[in-house]
RNA sequence: GCCAGAGUAGCUCAGUGGUAGAGCAGAGGACUCAUAAGCCUUUGGUCGCCGGUUCAAUCCCGGCCUCUGGCACCA
């Protein structure tokens, strides 16, 4: 059995979650679905980073301790999951003593081996952001903006990470494995960037500065910063768990793979002896336009909204039918509407309706056995077949888009064959012939739909889990069996016809 | 400025060296099991612009224009 191990990145507690959050979430929870159907042993890690200067600072906004802000704040996260149907083994937060403990070790290592050193450097510095400043933050006359406030030139001596020393090693690496980063454009993007040399990593604060962070375990003085404490936390979660590590697949925004998770990444990893993860999806981003009418109306939309409003499994087929993985994609309200009345509600929904509501009416609510194999009934199992080879692949290579494509090609040929066939009509004819025919076109209807289903289950879980239950179907353990034409469902008892993506209601004129 | 991606029907996009495709929207039709759903037919495009290669280019090459994204670290 295959072992895959995935992860989001872990989500920065300073603020509320919204559509990146949960495209992420929800993409991850597809690729690992999609998986643990295909039969590997799937580990699924997401969480929050809690540490750094914002979430000390929030927390003194409130008075609370940081501790006590930031249990809040991801508990807001947490709760997100089950909203979005999210089927993840492990949720981690950077506060727990397990992370602390593996941060610290990698980080003493890497220090007894020399990868760690200590230097003093010089900046302008703004008391009032309580950061460092760039030549890039000065205004064209040279000054400093209003909003830093107080500017001195300071002296401050930190840890760093000898990170340039590895990026030849990093370039040879990304060159033999071409897939390491998908999609491959944007590993192209890396090498890009590692055509300039790369300094060296500053990797802590003085605690006067920042205290809200894992203390350095060679110098009770300085706290590690971002990287070392968040980067490391593919690695903590599972580290006492043998065999996942290094099965990792990254699942992150495009805008954190250059640099961290392409180069301080691997090469943090590579320094302390520790093997790379497989590779790393890098998905675009969800844009908003029109943003300006909304916010003029004090109506601005929340996606999230949209759970509530229409279901997890709607919102999940919305956000994967709609992204092709790796680019941007725009969110309305008005594209979500057009996908789902035309193809949840339309399509889909009403194929469940029809087909039982036809079961119940020519078959009393039990399921036939297919007599025939005509030329509609050969047609529609050919096109099932290649459906189901094509989706396979396609999901394989995170084409999830493409794949729900195809499997809503086949529902429409499903009820494009039911007009062919017109039970209806069947229904009133005595023939033998036509009785037959009868029996075969709810018998091919339902095993069309049982098989549709199990082609979307993986973006679709708990429609999927409704509609095999009305359909009186308990699906088998091994996915693949479950994609083979059969007769699976003769016998089986159908409920009562049903809506499954009601229609919102027309707003009036 | 540098790098990458993109400019194809009203909208969202697919696509191939040989007189352009899908979905949605629009129009018409037959039907009625169904969520006024489904099915069938259909309107609609000088495939960003200018050159070149070729018997032939939307697809190859060169140039141009426009759009989108990336360009870290800097303690």
């Amino acid at each position: 059995m295959k072992t895959f191990y995935i992860t989001t990145a872990i989500d920065y507690v300073n603020g509320s979650p919204h559509l990146g959050h949960a495209y992420e979430k929800v993409l991850t929870d597809v690729i690992a679905r999609f998986r643990r159907q295909m039969g590997d042993k799937v580990w699924f890690l997401t969480g929050v980073d809690e540490h750094g200067q914002k979430v000390q600072q929030s927390a003194k906004k409130r008075g609370i301790p940081p501790q006590e802000f930031t249990d809040e704040v991801s508990a807001e996260f947490r709760a997100l999951l089950p909203k979005l149907n999210i089927s993840n083994d492990d949720f981690i937060r950077t506060t727990e003593g397990r992370h602390k403990t593996v941060v610290r070790a990698v980080l003493q290592q890497l220090f007894d081996k020399g990868e760690i050193y200590k230097a003093e450097y010089k900046g302008f510095y703004s008391t009032r952001q309580e950061q460092f400043l760039q030549d890039k933050d000065r205004l064209p006359d040279g000054s400093w903006p209003e909003i830093f406030g107080e500017v001195t030139e300071i002296v401050e001596s930190n840890y760093f990470f000898k990170l340039r020393q590895y990026q030849e090693w990093l370039v040879e690496f990304l060159t033999k494995n071409e897939n390491f980063v998908f999609p491959q454009f944007r590993q192209k993007q890396v090498l890009e960037f590692l055509k300039e040399p790369l300094n060296d990593l500053c990797i802590s604060r003085p605690r006067e500065r920042l205290e809200w962070g894992i203390t350095l375990p060679f110098d009770e003085g300085y706290v590690t910063y971002v990287w070392f404490d968040a980067l490391l936390n593919y690695y903590s979660a599972v580290a006492d768990q043998p065999g996942l590590w290094p099965a990792a697949y990254h699942v992150i925004g495009k805008d954190i793979l250059v640099p961290p998770h392409a180069v301080y990444w691997p090469i943090m990893l590579h320094a302390a002896g520790l093997e790379l993860p497989r590779g790393i999806i890098a998905h675009g981003w969800w844009l908003q336009r029109g943003a300006k009418m909304s916010k003029s109306t004090g109506n601005a939309l929340n996606p999230l909204d949209l759970v509530a409003e229409f279901g997890a499994d709607a919102f999940r087929y919305f956000l994967i039918r709609e992204m092709n993985v790796g680019q941007d994609s725009d969110f309305t309200r008005e594209q979500f509407l057009v996908r789902y009345n035309s193809e949840l509600a339309n399509n889909f929904g009403n194929l469940v309706n029809r087909t039982l509501n036809m079961t119940n009416r020519f078959a009393g609510a039990t399921v036939p056995a297919a007599e025939l194999a005509e030329d509609a009934e050969k047609e529609l199992h050919a096109l099932w077949e290649k459906t189901r080879d094509e989706v396979i692949l396609l999901c394989e290579g995170f084409q999830f888009h493409t794949a729900l494509e195809k499997t809503f090609f086949f529902i429409t040929a499903t009820n494009a064959y039911i007009e062919k066939r017109a039970p209806w009509k069947l229904g009133k004819s005595a023939e033998a012939h036509d009785q037959a025919l009868l029996r075969t076109s709810l018998a091919t209807m339902a095993e069309a739909l049982r098989l549709g289903v199990a082609a979307i289950q993986h973006v679709m879980p708990s429609t999927a889990d409704k509609i095999n239950a009305v359909l009186g179907y308990a699906p088998g353990a091994i996915w693949r069996d479950e994609l083979t034409w059969g007769a699976k469902l003769t016998g089986a008892k159908v409920a009562e016809a049903l809506v499954l993506f009601p229609r919102p209601e027309k707003p009036k004129a």
